[in-house]
DNA sequence: CTTGTATGATACAGACTGTATCATATGGCA
DNA sequence: TGCCATATGATACAGTCTGTATCATACAAG
């Protein structure tokens, strides 16, 4: 059933995930998906918990951090470009409204990227970063960009774009010397 | 008629955006509602074009690049904060699913941080910035974040996080001296 | 063999959709 | 004044979807 529920979400949106095509779909009685979820919402969630694991590679200890950040980021931007894209910005669209998604959403957001927070405190702890650096909202940094290019332009994230996002964020020679 | 379609929308999301619902709420009959607008994509496509501004405040001409920035995402920051942040999360949720949301969420997100890229140009121009900047990409640095927090974790955007992001964008001792 | 538990089948009232038809009002124009 | 176009209202219909309820059936554990 939930195999079906995904189908129909990946395919048609979150309007389309009803008890009665699930039913269809996965060749049961149309009772017994409400007998699981009382509602559509529950349903959702439980789709949306279920795919909230953004895969992402963890970079190799030894290399260095820039190279380590564009490695995962790359990683991070392929699973947004693939269904966890496509979830995501279902989660958007539902948690204004539903503070359960919004809270899975918040979850997924935060724990996502934890391994490039670890990554960059590694880099403080090493001496690649300066100490006085807000690791958080580096990461943000590093993060937002990836977000606002595939839920708002919509368009792909090539090793390009990520690779000059991580030049100009780790190293910017910003000012005019 | 649109009014009440808005106060659905942002009341209960763009699921109760119905004609029915419409009818009653704006006292008038079903029947019209449907010759208006032949579907519900339709009706939440004219909603979201029309509240698709996002009012960002146009800096002096005469103060510093950075303040100048500051001032600009604040704005932004706030025009996120209000009913323009749900219409635009309630767009990314829609856009996955429909070709003609995700043209106007596109055009949204791409306009909207004009005013941005045209003040970084001219902090180019004048010395403030250094030439070989990537300035599109610098708007997408200042601006994901912020879209970051308030469609993501769904925080508040206060002016103090402005103000660092801002700081770390644009002059960053990242690493260590 | 019995007792839960999950499921299937079916019914029902109600909301919503999209289309269609006929009546009514209103304003402009000859 | 009379005519006409356009917008609207009222109503109907078939169909989908919702959420609840009831009764029957299958199956596994005790």
């Amino acid at each position: 059933m939930l195999e079906a529920a995904d189908r129909l979400l990946s395919e048609h949106g979150p309007s389309a995930v009803t008890h009665l095509r699930i039913a269809a779909e996965a060749g049961v009685s149309r009772a017994t998906v409400y007998r699981h979820w009382p509602d559509r919402g529950s349903i959702l969630l439980d789709l949306l918990r279920r795919s909230t694991e953004l895969q992402v590679t963890t970079p190799p200890r030894e290399v260095e951090l820039a190279t380590g950040v564009t490695i995962l980021l790359r990683s991070f931007a392929a699973a947004l470009s693939g269904e966890g894209g496509r979830t995501l910005a279902a989660m958007v669209g539902l948690a204004e409204w539903d503070e359960d998604v919004a809270a899975a959403l918040r979850q997924m957001a935060t724990i996502g990227p934890g391994m490039l927070e670890e990554l960059l405190r590694r880099g403080v702890t090493e001496g690649e970063l300066n100490p006085s650096v807000d690791v958080s909202l580096l990461v943000d940094r590093l993060i937002g960009p990836l977000y606002l290019r595939r839920l708002l332009y919509r368009d792909p994230i090539d090793d390009d774009v990520v690779e000059r996002l991580v030049a100009a964020t780790l190293a910017p020679p910003l000012r005019p010397t």
